[in-house]
DNA sequence: TCCTCAATTGATATATCGTATCAATAACCG
DNA sequence: CGGTTATTGATACGATATATCAATTGAGGA
């Protein structure tokens, strides 16, 4: 676990290195606190965990990562904003499972939405240029186990 | 146009007013800010139009008219969050286009993703119990003419 | 019509989430 | 090594929203 957090955290800072930002101490320690995460969170869960690194520091180091792909944001069905770390093989945009109950989420592979979106597009005469889908509902751990923590 | 608000207006009061909510004063002129807009717009900007109203009552009817499925709150793709009022016949949830050069925001009527989520959700072993969509682009009229104001 | 009481209001403080500024510091590259 | 330039962090600020609580007001009954 440690080793695979470890190789995440490298990923994370290959990928912002590729895009000619530098390698540096507080960067590092965020990458870190991040790729120990196994759910989504928020900026300031985040700072908790590093006092000792500015909160500006914190908040424009998930925005470089939202940026270069490597984190999504995701909206929580009462409408705040949370950060998600991608599956190193799965970056950039894509649609979330998010478990109410316990904070799980799956990424949606293999589906598209986009022929279904476009065509409704058509009808309304509108050209799509983006979207944003979030589905909410229960695990399949969560709903066989629901007075599970 | 004034009457169209108006009544529109007085729609909402009613809509409250079936849930037990008092028909005031403030209430009314909240009410009759929304009714005139044509577009999203933020708790903020109803508040500059209404300076002589306390902002939690601003805050506090935006909250009454969305629970009572009047009003949206929409996520722009920044991921900021505006509201929108509902067309009458038209209330609760559903999904938007919205127009990112005009703010135009059309509603997506007879059109239903439920079935592709819940076969894409029995994939996953999910059991879905709700979701978030917007769709950006741009609308008929802004496509047409890209420079207009 | 007037009373009463619970709902509502608004001033204020507080909380959350995020950005702007800017001098000091640290990374990278030759 | 330096020198340049990105980065940092302290601080202030702004936007969005809720909690508190005394004062006010609406609505139904006497």
């Amino acid at each position: 676990m440690r080793n695979r957090n470890y190789a995440l955290a490298e990923h994370l800072l290959d990928t912002l290195g590729e895009q000619g930002y530098r390698d540096t101490g507080p960067r590092r320690q965020v990458v870190a606190a991040i790729a120990r995460k196994n759910r989504h969170f928020t900026a300031e869960e985040l700072r908790d965990e590093l006092p000792s690194i500015g909160r500006a520091t914190v908040y424009r180091a998930l925005k470089l990562l939202v940026q270069s792909g490597s984190l999504c944001r995701v909206l929580l069905e009462d409408g705040n904003l949370h950060y998600q770390l991608n599956a190193p093989d799965h970056p950039g945009h894509h649609h979330h499972l998010l478990c109410v109950h316990c904070g799980e989420s799956q990424d949606l592979r293999g589906c598209d939405f986009e022929d279904q979106l476009h065509s409704v597009a058509k009808l309304h005469q509108f050209q799509i240029t983006g979207h944003w889908l979030e589905i909410y509902g229960q695990c399949h751990n969560c709903a066989a186990n629901p007075n599970d923590p």
